[in-house]
DNA sequence: TTGTAAGCGTTATCAT
DNA sequence: ATGATAACGCTTACAA
């Protein structure tokens, strides 16, 4: 035994240590390790006792080389601040992990680098998954083509990829028709980006829908661009409050709902009397926040899990046509957009 | 041009067909893509346009066998459900995707495999963070011990590993303080289990030092075990509200303390009049709940970027000393511990 | 400035 | 049942 003081990053036990200290060769090791043919029970005991007294673990890097496969699987949003892609990411992981694939994540925030970061994932994994306009359709196009196995999620389809998102416009027609008809409101507003966000506008192309066929405003000063976040939605409520309150304002998502309810509180618009407010995903805060908030609950784990399961399946040699799905969302009613009476009982 | 018709998983583009088309070797190819070495203007030319041509992305696995690194680092957490590992993997990545490094992630729910699972991620990546209790000591000593650079947040510091955690014990006893001293409630319980968590049993330590000191019961009956949850805090609050309500609920997160507050409600019971309950992170829907919710900040994003950049230090060389950082937390104080007069005016 | 060739640590195909 | 050995695709001395 040798008197050994590595100053660090010691290096790592290979599979031909394993294989003298048993007395074999490393393709034996190789068998055992892998289960891949049979081996004589002594044979296998050796190598597993010189496997364990030496703690040795395969290099991954020179697996995957060998093998041709990574096994693992990327996933990639815009951002991991608000609870909407936590969860969809957390519905990923988990049958991703199930399916014995390592998960990199990559959060492209909005940085300039984002294609070539994606680029770069694409050569860790086997196949990944793209959250929303996080990158440009040529490069994901790119991938597809070269035969990246590809499944995009809450954006347009991309050639050559599976896709699924959750059912934006029925919903939000339903939410509109609950304001215009069971309410009453004549005047509605939308706070959201129809431009830069999908799931806004299919969500605003719903509202809009009703509001037309209501004959009720509908022109683009019923729009009001805001990012997906709280502080965002409530300088933009802020605005549009001050200016010219509508009887109702329907919101892209549950922060930006919260945020155009502080705004309103701020200058003494009461909620719902004064204004009606809605948003979208049911967030806990929406739960909790007094008055309940209106809004449309999707299943985000879902869209990660489908995401995942598809993934694998496309693994696993499946090479039909590329599946588009569209999962079911739910209207939640509270009383941020108005008193139930019925409920009341 | 020869017609091809992969039906899938099409082959890869080496190094060797882009020296081939640029009429190079592979060293060279290598040399520009690495800008390691001067290579004469036009050959560099050549070389540039056959790799944009072929469209070619170095093999990573190769790269890192060849290089012995990854280039990418893991972070373990225990589940992604809740905002607050959440917020902690978010500041993780952003830094970490700074220094150019991809992030792999590992949730393991408290899966039996948890620790091989551990061990796996090891093998793919140069350094990596774990939080919380997701796995046990040995292994992560072990790794630590293997050379691996290693920072644990959240939990026991480990040998050889860096560590960083929020402040529990202090600001839990000013929380206790402000109830017992300012509120003046002498009868306090707590909802949380201290003994599956390191987070927890801070909290209550820092709890049970206050009520020691004002000779109030402290005992095994005054603290309720819980997960940290909603559903499960609703459970056991309604469990504890029933048989012998406490002036005071001190609860281990905010989502056990919002599950707390549903069960007060459910049985009549008003907060702050009847029951106060405080919670610990200040998530979005402890700010818009009604009432505020009274908690305690902690700055979880900034935890996971003191990770990274821990970890990158450590993977720059730095060999000194484990360091261990705390991290200041803060009392948010709002009504549902009791009326707080002097902020009326 | 460029090429040759020896690793890097596996897997898997042949032989034996 | 086991052992040699050729890939796998890159990086990097060492030569030229």
């Amino acid at each position: 035994m040798k008197a050994l003081s590595r100053s660090s990053a010691a290096r790592e036990v290979t599979i031909y240590e394993v294989a003298d200290q048993a007395g074999v060769s490393i393709a034996t090791v190789s068998r055992v390790l892998r289960g891949t043919a049979r081996v004589a029970p002594d044979t296998r005991q050796r190598v597993e006792s010189a496997v364990a007294d030496l703690q040795f673990t395969p290099s991954r890097p020179a697996r995957s080389l060998a093998e041709g496969q990574h096994a693992a699987a990327g996933i990639v949003f815009p951002d991991l601040s608000g609870p909407y892609y936590a969860e969809v990411v957390l519905g990923y992981e988990e049958v991703a992990a199930e399916h014995g694939r390592s998960v990199l994540i990559l959060s492209t925030h909005g940085r300039e680098a984002a294609a070539e970061m994606v680029v770069d994932l694409a050569s860790r994994v086997d196949g990944m998954v793209v959250l929303g306009r996080t990158v440009g359709d040529g490069v994901l196009a790119d991938l597809a083509a070269k035969g990246l196995p590809l499944v995009v999620l809450a954006r347009d389809a991309v050639p050559g990829a599976d896709s699924a998102s959750t059912e934006n416009e029925h919903s939000a027609e339903a939410l509109a028709r609950h304001l215009v008809a069971d309410h009453g409101y004549r005047s509605i507003a939308f706070l959201g980006d129809p431009v830069s966000s999908n799931d806004a506008s299919g969500r605003w192309a719903g509202v809009r829908r009703v509001l037309d066929a209501a004959r009720l405003p509908s022109g683009d000063d019923v729009v009001v661009p805001c990012a997906f976040d709280e502080e965002d939605g409530r300088r933009a409520a802020d605005r549009l409050l001050r200016r010219q309150p509508p009887r109702a304002l329907v919101c892209a998502n549950d922060e930006i709902a919260l945020g155009a309810v502080t705004a309103a509180e701020a200058i003494g618009l009461r909620v719902p009397d004064d204004l009606a407010v809605t948003g979208w995903d049911d967030v806990m805060a929406a739960r909790h926040s007094r008055p309940g908030l209106t809004t449309v609950r999707q299943p985000m784990r879902e869209l990660g899990a489908w995401a995942a399961r598809r993934l694998q399946e496309r693994l696993a040699g499946d090479a039909s046509e590329p599946r588009h799905e569209v999962l079911p969302t739910q209207l939640v009613q509270r009383a941020s957009c108005g008193h139930h009476p019925e409920e009341d009982r």
